[in-house]
RNA sequence: GGAGAGGUGGCAGAGUGGUCGAAUGCGGCGGUCUUGAAAACCGUUGACUUGCAAAGGUCCGGGGGUUCGAAUCCCUCCCUCUCCGCCA
């Protein structure tokens, strides 16, 4: 969410940072709503005045005995205007307030302007390409026997896959060699996180309410009857995380953190379901893009002063994965059509993959600056003498994608007659009888 | 799933219809004392929001209701704790 005075205030840069990412604001219409918003607010908030004093006088009265029917029937007629104002102000509020949850975040002054991903600016490129003597494979084309595609099918849909063997243990491996990596090396704490969630949470973290047809929606066995997210009788509207940055900014949520408890630097390796709806016919091969998949999530909650440099240290540390890897790859800052909701900034990590010949997201660095915070009302006290609060700034980032990171391994490792070399850094994972060679 | 108890400021914990935005304690901040610190003592200290300001409004888990007036009464949902059952 914005803050509602630059809004106000400046319009103009709300607009202009809606249409470079390819949406739009209205600032007319919504300069109407402030307008309103003012005067029935202030009509409201007079009435409730004369509500509290002429409660409070009865009150006097009644301790002194006297006679109340007067005050009481003023009060009543205080009462009957103030209902209507005050549903008519509600509404208008809501209104304002689903302008606001559906504006994305200002984007950072840096920010190539652009319209997809092809206008995304390159800053660096790792490593070298492997040289093949053969046409490389695709991962999925490697070892059919240990990636299986229709037994998924049967008992879940399309877009789920199942590994075997020694393909899930080197799945897991890399799993915990990441975790590994930003815990001991990067100075994160490991957190274990709830995977069902709900709307606040999803809202606060900015997948809601835009974003609603990119998740799996789900209800308790009993719930009969329809949930509409009201709270209004029936129960609490669940969703499957999309990503364990949604519980893991959530730590801070409605909370005010003394300055040394910043930065927080948390990290989970979770399971993550997306719907994938608007990507048929999109990566339908392999285990790339699939309704359920495992990725190693970084996210910081730091000063507000910080977040810049945050970011840098967290697409480094998304890095350093990689290099352990030995994979190519390059670093790119998306652009402001390819940017997302809740983010200023983002850089995104792709990943070499020769079997398409093409480079692939691994990877998604975001500062989210006070965006989420402000959704969330996560503070900290800037001066403890003044007892000065301001809205933290969040990052998250991927470190990495579990599941592309391994297709990444298998097909940049992959030789001529079908096997896969296992890169050192993966083998204090595995057990020690696996393969040098994955397929011997 | 059954039975019970609760959800109040950064934390702990009073408050059961009328100056209660809320006692008290801890913590925080400032000060006195001290070579310095601790202790003690004094003062101060909730969040959000409207407004240029003066001055207001909202908030006692969420939502709704009763009332002139609700932290307090009613309805509903959520959450936490204890016991039993079940279960990984």
């Amino acid at each position: 969410m914005l803050d509602t005075h630059i809004i106000r205030n400046n319009p103009q840069k709300v607009t202009e940072s809606c249409a470079k990412r390819g949406a739009t604001f209205d600032a007319e219409v919504y300069a109407g709503l402030e307008q309103k918003r003012k005067t029935l607010q202030e009509k409201v908030q007079n009435l409730q005045e004369q509500r509290t004093k002429g409660a409070d006088e009865i009150g006097k009265l009644v301790a002194q005995g006297g006679d109340l029917n007067q005050l009481k029937q003023q009060m009543q007629q205080v009462q009957q205007e103030l209902k209507p104002a005050k549903k008519e102000l509600d509404d208008l509020l809501e209104e304002l307030r689903n302008i606001h949850l559906n504006l994305p975040n200002i984007l950072d002054a840096d920010v190539p302007v652009g319209k997809d991903a092809n206008d995304n600016t390159l800053v660096l490129e790792w490593g070298d390409k492997p040289n093949f003597s053969f046409k490389p494979k695709e991962h999925y084309e490697l070892f059919p026997q240990l990636m299986d595609f229709t037994i998924p099918g049967k008992m879940a849909g399309s877009r789920f896959s199942l590994l075997r063997g020694p393909m899930a243990q080197l799945h897991r491996a890399l799993a915990q060699m990441m975790l590994d990596v930003h815990t001991r090396l990067h100075g994160y704490e490991e957190i274990n996180i709830p995977l069902i969630l709900n709307r606040d949470a999803l809202t606060n973290s900015g997948q809601l309410p835009k974003f609603e047809e990119d998740l799996f929606h789900i209800k308790k066995g009993d719930d009969k009857d329809d949930n509409k997210g009201d709270d209004k009788g029936d129960g609490v509207d669940f969703y499957l995380s999309p990503t364990s940055e949604v519980g893991l900014v959530n730590i801070g949520s409605d909370t005010i953190y003394s300055g040394d408890e910043l930065p927080v630097k948390v990290t989970c390796h979770s399971t993550c379901f997306r719907a994938e709806a608007g990507s048929y016919g999109k990566d339908v091969k392999g285990i790339l893009r699939q309704h359920q998949f495992e990725k190693v999530e970084l996210v910081q909650i730091v000063k507000s002063d910080k977040s810049e440099e945050a970011l840098e240290e967290m697409v480094g540390q998304a890095q350093k994965i990689l290099q352990m890897l030995e994979l190519p790859y390059k670093v790119v800052t998306l652009c402001s059509g390819d940017i997302g909701f809740s983010a200023a900034k983002t850089y995104d990590l792709e990943v070499w993959l020769p079997g398409q010949d093409k480079y692939r997201e691994v990877s998604s660095c975001s500062n989210c600056r006070d965006f989420q915070a402000r959704r969330m009302q996560a503070r900290w006290v800037t001066d403890p003498g003044t007892n000065k609060k301001e809205l933290v700034h969040t990052l998250n980032g991927s470190g990495l994608a579990v599941g592309r990171t391994l297709i990444a391994v298998l097909e940049n490792n992959q030789t001529a007659d079908g096997k896969v070399k296992i890169p050192e850094a993966l083998k204090p994972y595995l057990s020690e009888d696996f393969p040098e060679l994955l397929g011997d």
